[in-house]
DNA sequence: TCATGCGTTCAAAATATATTGAACGTACAA
DNA sequence: TTGTACGTTCAATATATTTTGAACGCATGA
């Protein structure tokens, strides 16, 4: 193959891997999904292997996971046994299954706890001694700038998701839908 | 310590450094901040170190990696021997600094790289047999997508970075400034 | 209905990452 | 000007994560 083509391919293939450790992912999970990206044609789980020079069961397992972040879609090649892949190419698909299924989960998570901070402090006002009660205070207020970071995520988040294209929508700036939630700040 | 105060404590430990993990940093590094966040006064590289049980060793390479990122500030304190540390409580600012000297970064890297990648496609263009041009052009097409992932991102980052008290803006629902620029799709 | 090709699994090995603690040098209180 | 309490360093160790490859069993083309 020419010489650019494979250079771009591979690099290609490495900023994505990178990309993939970056957001938590393990590197070949990455490279996977760009080798797969990279190919006009569906790609087997042994072409995979032989592409990345790892073994079966690595690109089994890894196959595994990033299916189920939807990011690669099984293709049946009739009088074929293996199975064979192509990338998901719609990017934001992925990108919002990933935000939706992880770092949203995450934030709803936090702010969860933070909100049984708030409860905790609240309810035990009462039974406080005076320093105590001065350290309440304290740790209200840094729950409070914790919450309003988690709020900020969760609607940073909430705009990507709402967007059906994915991308910042076609024509408007972004969506503005989300801004107009109360911060409650 | 009361049993309430001393559970907000314990868990917004817990959460940061967890936070801190998601964020690609270690999760003692999260919890060192964290620490000092829930601190009313500033606290001793020992005093850090017997809180986390953890080594001076550690403490004192964790905080150094916090310290680069401004996370912590240094605080003096007179007829004392001991270096104190409290946390930057703006924690936008610590927000800005992460995004800004990292995430940045890494997003301008992969758009040089993929600008690489369309000189490389175009450059070579004329030396391509026939089905290798056509494989360029789907590369080209990929490349393209990925382009406009990363030049989305930007924005997003810079929007955010633009924010001078970092939440989105005291009035307006976020910065629009960032969505004017060209997308260049 | 086979026999085989294929994907999966998982314990063991390899690698990557984080922690420890003892040794060391230095700044500072006395 | 000390002696020492402190922070730093880094090799060794521990832990976490990833990869391997052989064993297994199931589905499929013949």
């Amino acid at each position: 193959m020419n010489k650019n083509l494979k250079a771009v391919n591979e690099s290609t293939v490495a900023g994505i891997g990178r990309l993939a450790r970056f957001f938590g992912f393990n590197e070949v999970m990455g490279r996977l999904y760009g080798t797969l990206l990279m190919s006009p044609e569906p790609l087997s789980l042994d072409d995979l292997a032989e592409s990345l020079k790892i073994s079966k069961g690595s690109v089994s397992m890894n196959m595994r996971a990033i299916e189920r972040w939807g990011m690669v879609k099984e293709v049946w090649m009739r009088g074929e046994r293996k199975k064979y892949y192509e990338a998901e190419s719609d990017m934001w698909q992925v990108i919002r299954n990933v935000l939706s299924g992880r770092e949203m989960r995450e934030v709803q998570l936090a702010l969860q706890v933070l909100g049984n901070s708030v409860d905790k402090l609240r309810a035990a006002e009462e039974e406080l001694s005076p320093e105590e009660r001065e350290l309440a205070e304290f740790y209200m207020a840094r729950v409070a700038d914790l919450r309003s970071f988690f709020e900020f995520a969760e609607m940073m988040l909430q705009s990507v998701l709402a967007t059906d294209e994915g991308l910042p929508p076609e024509n408007s700036p972004f969506e503005l839908r989300a801004w107009d939630l109360d911060r409650g700040s």
